[in-house]
DNA sequence: GCGAGTCATAACGCTTTGCTTATGACCGCT
DNA sequence: AGCGGTCATAAGCAAAGCGTTATGACTCGC
């Protein structure tokens, strides 16, 4: 058994396919097809079965590949903390976040720790919200920084911030703001009947974001008609050009808000208040250069002008 | 990096020497010391350093040989756990078991298992309570049976059966038992005063059985002599030829107790009675042969004649 | 039934691993 | 100083890993 052969099929079984897996890997096919059948001999266990003209992963082969995937993140974890051990300002640092806190809360963290920091590598992987629980579990990742963690799953939050979910809607809607004189318009308090006439711009299924609108919609009782739009800038733009409203961090349109291109609403139960979790696995210390991260995270004034994370207290 | 340069470290890591490393992975030993060199360039890291004849870990080595030896030890599982998807009963299951546990209680429960699962592997480590955690908690077991687990470290037990820690002594100590004529003897009771002046036979440290001696004879406000063996046989043939008394699991004496060749003694607090554990890891489940494994020790009537393992409700 | 898509196998070469034995460097002990 | 113990390095070799291209087997969809 070797290493390359996991992490051959490793990158079958997410991908579901040879063909994929050697794309991402840079290899020719045969080479992943190759590495596959040596490990499946090795351990005595067909992985894999042709399923038409793709394949599928056996019972053996899905349990497998979650501990080879494990395997190789532990592994992964190993080299940073072996490599941080003497020089926790020259290791590294894997992050994950959801593309709220990627885009609009870590940058200038990001920025302040690579200026404290400049020889530490980062690496910072944004996806939605399964997503980046999956990269923590299979210790892909040391830290994540996103909603709420799921309640399965060995997770510890470390730090939150404030995460102010708002209702916004292009400048000019409905009637003139309060003080239209203003460069910034004060919030608009609206009923319920106004947020269940509206379009609705949500994000794709499997995004935190878009949960969260669909328990909201349940819990003022309507279902308005909506707009499931990709990513966070294609709502904001879109609300902005008058599409609709939608929910969404007040993070993601600070600077829209400032600027009075879009306006929040008030309502019934609105804002939204939730908190940023900054994540890491339960069960284990974190790297040295995670750690280091984690402590400029939470000192005081290292990003001047905007909310801070509190560590999280036992 | 590679795998065998991963085992040739931890085997390193673990004996504290190349040569040992070498002898025990039967190998040269410059093959061993080429793989930790190229190891260690691969990770840019020292993770040796010489020291004097011999040699130590580097910080950076002893925080990678943590995570080696799991990587080692989930791959293994991986093995196992791919092995026993499709087959169960052709798997394998890895115990550990504290040496009492394994040289009198478990022995009847893997002939009952082999019986009904001839081609299920079974692996068997026996250690002092120390050792047996270890094994545990570096994923090179699936099931440990001894003692209470400490309480850090993720374990969970699925399983326990009582064991009665029982004072015992030669058969003709002290004054003539109370039935004499009978081949078992009756339990005799003694006072604290009685206890205080015996010579104490005792395990070595580490062993879970000496640390409950030396809790009794703080809460009897004792301190005999004590004399310490290496092993539970040497201790019962020691008792048995008139060196002293001792505190020892009834299951490693009940045949000679039974025989008449030790006798028992009661006392305040005696007999302790304690539990024998089967304990897992917390934060998975367990590998479907071990699964198995685990069914048959709680199934009653699987061994006959003796105290059964009962399951642990959550 | 034919082409397109996907995976497996064959044939082959290059590189690396991993082992050996021989030898050198270093330490501690007498 | 010399010797025994331990580890590192050197040189050489067999085997396996890992890659490639070419080609065959099999589905699916038109």
């Amino acid at each position: 058994m070797t290493l390359s052969q996991l992490r051959a099929f490793v990158e079958v079984a997410v991908t579901g396919s040879v063909r994929q897996a050697a794309a991402h890997l840079l290899v020719s096919q045969p080479a992943v097809s190759a590495a596959v059948t040596a490990l499946s001999r090795d351990l005595g266990v067909p992985l894999v079965a042709r399923d038409g003209r793709g394949l599928e992963l056996t019972a053996a082969g899905r349990v497998f590949a979650g501990y080879a995937r494990q395997v190789l993140g532990l592994l992964d974890e190993a080299r940073g903390a072996a490599a941080g051990q003497l020089h926790p300002e020259r290791g590294r640092v894997r992050l994950a976040a959801v593309t709220t806190a990627g885009e609009h809360v870590l940058p200038p963290y990001l920025a302040a720790f690579r200026a404290r920091c400049p020889e530490a590598e980062m690496t910072l992987e944004v996806g939605n919200r399964n997503r980046v629980w999956e990269l923590l579990s299979y210790r892909e990742v040391d830290l994540v920084i996103g909603g709420r963690p799921p309640a399965a799953g060995r997770f510890a939050t470390v730090a939150t911030r404030a995460n102010r979910l708002v209702v916004v809607a292009p400048r000019s809607d409905g009637p003139e703001p309060t003080n239209a004189e203003a460069e910034r318009p004060l919030p608009r308090t609206v009923t319920v009947a106004e947020l269940a006439e509206r379009v609705w711009l949500v994000r794709e299924p499997g995004s935190g974001t878009r949960g969260t609108a669909e328990e909201l919609f349940e819990d003022l009782g309507i279902s308005p008609p909506t707009l499931t739009l990709g990513s966070n800038g294609a709502i904001r733009e879109s609300v902005r050009a008058g599409l609709g409203v939608t929910l969404i961090s007040r993070d993601a349109v600070a600077r829209e808000l400032r600027l009075g291109a879009l306006e929040e609403w008030r309502g019934p139960g609105l804002p939204l208040e939730r908190s940023w979790h900054v994540v890491g696995r339960a069960d284990e210390e974190l790297a040295p250069t995670a750690a280091l991260f984690l402590e400029r995270l939470v000192s005081p004034g290292v990003v001047a002008g905007t909310e801070q994370f509190h560590r999280v207290e036992d």
